[in-house]
DNA sequence: GATAACAAAATTGTCGACAATGTTAGCCTT
DNA sequence: AAGGCTAACATTGTCGACAATTTTGTTATC
């Protein structure tokens, strides 16, 4: 079975230059790599990439449309600059979106895929036990659980908001904050608990579970980080 | 106070191209001008418009964004194809996302703006009456009292994913299938029902209301062109 | 020394031209 | 006549140059 994120597929070469340098570039501003806030010069980005102004262009125009950046006219594109109360609005949304998927992938999620997501949560036990693995869990491993019970839920509009959009910013907030969920045997527990209920086919459960599980999420952020 | 549709603000006029071209070619597509499935010529789309390439490029990956359009390298754009199946998907994902923005309004909607939108409430009611409002209530009177609901909710971001992307796509299946409510007296009442819960600030009721009333409108498209 | 007006530089916005890819029509072969 | 190959055409992708706007730096004045 598959153990990496599904979502790391960054290695789509697409034939066109727009699209590949989109790709690199969420990359580099998911990293921090195009710290929050920066300001995007296009003549420099172009001579990075080693690609001419229009596609870039092309390129940033997109990423506009992911809410990665910010443009004004005549002014230029700048990072996103990720405030706390943002960040909780977004997992308000989750809350919404990813609870409504978990109803329907108790539904339609085959058992086969169950299974599969059920041998993944043990590696993730076997991870935290080992203290080694915690940072892979909390930064990358609970990002997979969430993704593959949207994508088991078949629904591709909720696919494409939250695999596509949201979990890019979701990501971008994690790795510039160092936030992980700082209560992962919890976590790992509301997984299998969530699992249990799409196990079951009791879409209310699950619904229900699922959204406990990213509220209590975000209080948990909200409580770490409004004290400071 | 105001009657008239508050996201009809296509009246921007971006100091840019591209951006008010994008805003141009998104009212033709979903009024249906550019029909759906069409092919997007940059050429002739260029000529009509009387700009260049280069801007409407851009306004196209714009497009790309909301969904409006999609894109294939070295072949070109097209308006999307809409499937009955999306629709529905469309409709869990407002059902998600307007329910908890209903939520959150229940907590912070002034009251001023409630006893507004009861006004406006009052005034669809007359337009059923009279036979001639019809068509308003059922094209944009209704998604008009969901804008307001999602723009009392304070959460930017379900106010991006609602009003500035998905609504596109309600309008456009709707302008092209000619989609109503065909229950406008029920939808009506159902309005103030939630916006009584909504005063009241009964956060889980408004909630549910919402879902309820989103969830009735999908069954009553599904078993409508299910038998088509 | 601070401020305002002006000029210069840099950046964004726009355009037309060229290259690469996809499509189509005609021709040849079978 | 049908199918496949080839060449011409059209469309998309990319680039460099120019125009418009903003930012920066300078100078002169208070």
């Amino acid at each position: 079975m598959t153990i990496e994120p599904l979502y790391a597929s960054e290695s789509q070469q697409s034939s066109t230059l727009a699209d590949r340098v989109c790709h690199e570039i969420i990359t580099a501003i998911v990293k921090g790599e195009i710290p929050a806030g920066a300001k995007i010069s296009e003549p420099e980005l172009a001579k990075t990439y080693g690609i001419s102004r229009g596609p870039l262009r092309e390129a940033i125009r997109r990423l506009e449309g992911l809410r990665l950046v910010e443009r004004k006219p005549h002014i230029g594109a700048r990072v996103v600059q990720l405030s706390v109360k943002e960040l909780l609005e977004i997992y308000r949304v989750r809350e919404a979106l990813e609870g409504m998927a978990c109803r329907l992938a108790a539904t339609v999620m085959p058992q086969e895929e169950i299974n599969q997501l059920r041998t993944l949560l043990d590696h993730h036990q076997s991870g935290i036990e080992e203290q080694e693995g915690q940072a892979y869990f909390q930064k990358e491993g609970d990002l997979d659980f969430h993704y593959r019970i949207v994508m088991a839920s078949g629904n591709s509009k909720l696919q494409e908001l939250l695999a596509a959009d949201l979990y890019h910013l979701v990501r971008m907030y994690r790795y510039q904050f160092s936030l992980f969920s700082s209560r992962p045997t919890m976590a790992l527990r509301e997984h299998h608990q969530i699992l249990d209920a799409i196990e079951a086919r009791d879409e209310e459960l699950a619904e229900l579970l699922m959204r406990r599980h990213i509220s209590a999420s975000r209080r948990n952020i909200e409580s770490k980080l409004n004290q400071s």
